[in-house]
DNA sequence: TTGAAAGCGCTACCAT
DNA sequence: ATGGTAGCGCTTTCAA
């Protein structure tokens, strides 16, 4: 196998520097369009690509982007983050940046679990996903590397969110138009601020809609998001009182919808008839859920994109100029739960 | 903020030549204990981490590995994939690699679809997860770029492997224990090796110990193997002729099991009563399911551990000598479908 | 519009 | 056991 061929390799083959050739390459400068084809198709010819290790030596910038995560957000059954990470590889993709994929444990101990991308400086930015443990970002604050939250807050960091309200207002205007009288809302993960957000959006447009949810079944649960608390939760609220048990609950998310799914079956409860199931969040399950579940669908790869597109641009432009925060909107996707 | 030390900084800092650093830093060459205690002592002052950049380019290696799997298999409701990749990535920390994943879609067209660290050469080699397109691998290997198949097969490459015979054999051995006399196997995607030498291995083990599967319940659907398919596949085994529809069914992955689930409580026969079932993998879902689901215990970190130990010995030894196969142990866990 | 040349930070070879 | 030094392949002034 020859060797692969080099930026002088292109040079020669083309007549002209390697200083144009690198012109060409990086599309800019003033080249004169015929030299800049004759360079191109020399460089195709040869099937020429420029180093990764040379250029980042040599233009301080490692071409590599860093994507961080809880570790159990990651190996969770739903692929949510999953799916905002593979947004992400395709954004970064077309900007010619590599992905670098790390977890990281909770609680994290800044000098014991960063990443090594971190520590070592390969990265030129890094996008965390969901919520992680804020001594993370308040390092990556320190070391002055750029960053971007995907679904997440701290104190003033740059952030893509989802429309939270958004949803939330639609699933209100739903159950209400179902005739729902008695409505509950089941959440948990209090240090994150989606299901929060989604919480007090709901409350706020149930009680517009004259219909405001007492404060017992305004539920946040201390556990995680997962399947696991919504069956133990959501037992808790359907064993109440039978004239007090909601027909209606709006779940934070899905795993925690449909973990009330389970609570539901198990009491012999039928749904939609006997109670109204809504998620949020529309993973690969809701539509496989008995019976499909009734879920606000979130744009998972586009909040990924996003996120590495805000990124990227601070990153390019090297100012400050980071938007503070974007939105990725939401829909509901009515099914058979509700 | 300080410009970032390099490896001069820490040579002044420490009286030697960079050359002793550098030897230092990578724990090569004869250094007396005394100077390697004082340098490493200054790089830990400065807070010296080599520059990867300029590690690759004098080296020559990039110090980068990458995970290549199919995008449907990413993105599928179960992590199984993903956990694979924990263990590769957490493997390639120890070592001091970055992963790079990248999916490639289904069929892959080469010049189209290839990972951008794949033409532009900066990944040292490539960990396969699962089944890939053939082109892909065959791309591999006529650019020279080192490769390990994770729980896949194709011609002779280099490969790590789930014991689906242990496996098989286990199930088997549970199933005729518990005394099933009309047993079932339903697998898919007949071009990946592990549904078919499950289902080969059991079918040897049921023949073996007296109650060979006729031909009728020894299914293989040309789906891929996900819930979906389960339910369809699983539908037909279930509506043949009671006097011989199975008692038991294997089903080659948990995927596929929780479809067939799905099938039985559509026609209201409870599990395992009337029908057992057993899948393979042990992923999230399977204990979630109703009723839990008995089934094969796949350790996916120690998958993707292994297929990364492999390759990096490969890629450091610059030898062939990557062996052509290892096999990960698997346990059968046995819950409540049978 | 193009070219020459000076690094970028490190590894590895050859001296000493 | 340690140091000197020649690149690795590219970007980026600065000149022409």
């Amino acid at each position: 196998m020859a060797a692969r061929p080099t930026i002088s390799d292109v040079a020669e083959a083309s007549h002209v520097s390697i200083s144009t050739v690198s012109l060409v390459m990086n599309g800019k400068g003033p080249v004169a369009e015929a030299t800049r084809q004759r360079v191109q198709a020399a460089a195709d010819r040869l099937g020429y690509a420029p180093s990764r290790s040379a250029r980042g030596l040599a233009a301080r910038r490692t071409g590599n982007v860093g994507f961080v995560l809880r570790e159990d957000h990651f190996r969770q059954s739903e692929p949510f983050y999953t799916r905002v990470f593979l947004g992400a590889e395709f954004e970064a993709r077309r900007r010619g940046l590599y992905v670098l994929l790390s977890t990281v444990p909770d609680p994290y101990v800044p000098g014991e679990h960063a990443p090594r991308f971190l520590t070592e400086h390969s990265v030129d930015g890094v996008v965390v996903a969901g919520g992680v443990d804020g001594a993370l970002i308040e390092q990556l604050r320190d070391r002055a590397i750029p960053h971007v939250l995907a679904d997440f807050a701290w104190d003033d960091a740059p952030q893509v969110s989802i429309d939270n309200r958004g949803g939330a207002f639609a699933v209100a205007a739903h159950v209400v138009e179902r005739g729902h009288q008695r409505v509950a809302f089941l959440g948990a993960d209090p240090t994150h601020p989606s299901p929060n957000a989604r919480r007090d959006a709901f409350a706020e447009a149930m009680r517009d809609a004259g219909r405001p949810i007492p404060d017992g079944l305004l539920v946040t649960d201390d556990g995680p998001s997962d399947r696991a608390t919504g069956a133990r939760a959501g037992s808790a609220l359907l064993d109440r009182d039978p004239a007090d048990r909601p027909t209606a609950v709006f779940c934070a998310n899905d795993a925690l919808a449909l973990g009330l799914l389970d609570a539901a079956r198990d009491r012999g409860l039928r749904v939609p008839e006997d109670l109204a199931v809504v998620g949020f969040d529309d993973v690969e399950g809701a539509a496989l859920a008995f019976p499909p579940l009734t879920t606000v669908h979130v744009h998972k790869e586009r909040l990924g994109e996003a996120a590495l597109g805000v990124l990227a641009e601070g990153v390019e432009t090297a100012d400050a100029s980071i938007p503070d925060a974007t939105l990725i909107p939401t829909q509901l996707v009515v099914r058979e739960s509700s």
